[in-house]
DNA sequence: CCGTTTTTGTAACGATCAATACATAAATAT
DNA sequence: ATATTTATGTATTGATCGTTACAAAAACGG
């Protein structure tokens, strides 16, 4: 798909891993407070490959969150679709979750909720955007838990609005405390009291 | 207590006044992105005027968060000490805090909570901060379940420490989740899911 | 070979950042 | 009235922001 002949001087550096790189000072410093200069000199290349090959410092943002979202979302994601009911598909989802956000070698919390809460700059462009992907993985524990009410886990007057938005709240307040350096065990902590929420919303028309 | 003998020539401005505008500016924008020159145009003064009243930008955000948790978290907290039950003590916090971020003529969210979670400027004494402060909270929603397990009202057994994370982690997913544009039903919702886990976690012994 | 196309590095653009110098104004103290 | 002290408004500081001109370099087609 990518035969496209080449014309001019090849590029010298490999544009994926300049991508990852930029997520990554992006995942820790936020998109206001990752610079062109600390983006470049992570980067490995000048300003002008950048603008070259990204378009600008919102472009490069929101190919970031892209990226940032098919690779770091994958584990959290896939968990909430393969697990076999309902109630194991929020646990483990909430448990990768827990283990994603506080990886050693990776920054803590999530890009997706940390990396613009402020709408200043760019007319609320990148705002935007991730407020979309955060209202789509609302959307994504929505569908998962309609589709444990259709397959009769669920009593039918299951709440599932009420549920998608609070474990997404629970979801977007781990990324706040591993931002705090929370350790593994305490973010579990957490999804062990979230857990227990399913348990007096699923079990209560149960028991 | 102010009767110091003004020597030289008086403010003009009222320094309460300015400090209130400059703790609105940084509540919407954040510390990075509240900018000198929207601060003094907010607060209705020059920026000498600042320098020689609050000291620096990072003076006037530890004062502006100290008026904050002051006056903004009042109701809140007070939520907290003043109910008769642990339980409704909770669900009061929550229930305060799902009302705080949703006002109407204020910006929603919380500033402890978005004030600044990128640790980049000021080589963290910002960031130092707000956490000290979330840190704080944790520690009074603590003090008031073990208060409420001293008092026999939870188990003995009772986690307090898995509990209070647990809820401080969901009011800073509201914080989010207030940014975003929620409604205050939609908080409430929240609430509703958390106080569910409140039933599991205390009433699994109690019933 | 020459001309075209694209990338690269250097160097700079205007704008804005947080923070001040400086002279003037307005108060008190003697 | 004079000296002292503090606040104010204007203007500016050096640094950094995101972005781009520009020319040399490296690939191509002819």
């Amino acid at each position: 798909m990518d035969a496209m002949p080449e014309r001019g001087r090849p590029r010298t550096f490999d544009r994926a891993a300049a991508l990852r790189r930029a997520m990554e000072v992006f995942w820790v410093k936020g998109y206001e407070g990752a610079s062109i200069s600390e983006l470049t000199a992570a980067m490995g290349i000048n300003s002008p490959s950048l603008y070259a090959a990204f378009g600008s410092k919102e472009a490069l943002f929101l190919e970031a969150t892209e990226l940032y979202t098919r690779v770091e979302g994958t584990d959290i994601w896939s968990a909430l679709e393969k697990a076999p009911t309902a109630c194991q598909a929020i646990e483990r989802f909430l448990r990768q979750t827990a283990k994603a956000y506080s990886q050693k070698d990776r920054p803590h919390g999530c890009l997706i909720a940390l990396g613009a809460l402020h709408e200043d700059s760019s007319r609320g462009v990148i705002c935007d955007d991730l407020r979309r992907r955060r209202a789509e993985n609302r959307t994504a524990l929505l569908r998962r838990l309609e589709h444990g009410v259709a397959k009769g886990e669920l009593p039918t007057d299951f709440d599932c609005g009420t549920a998608a938005t609070f474990f997404a709240t629970v979801q977007h307040g781990m990324s706040i405390q591993a931002r705090d350096g929370a350790s593994r065990a305490a973010l579990l902590a957490t999804v062990t009291g979230a857990m227990a929420a399913w348990k007096a919303m699923a079990g209560a028309d149960a028991a």
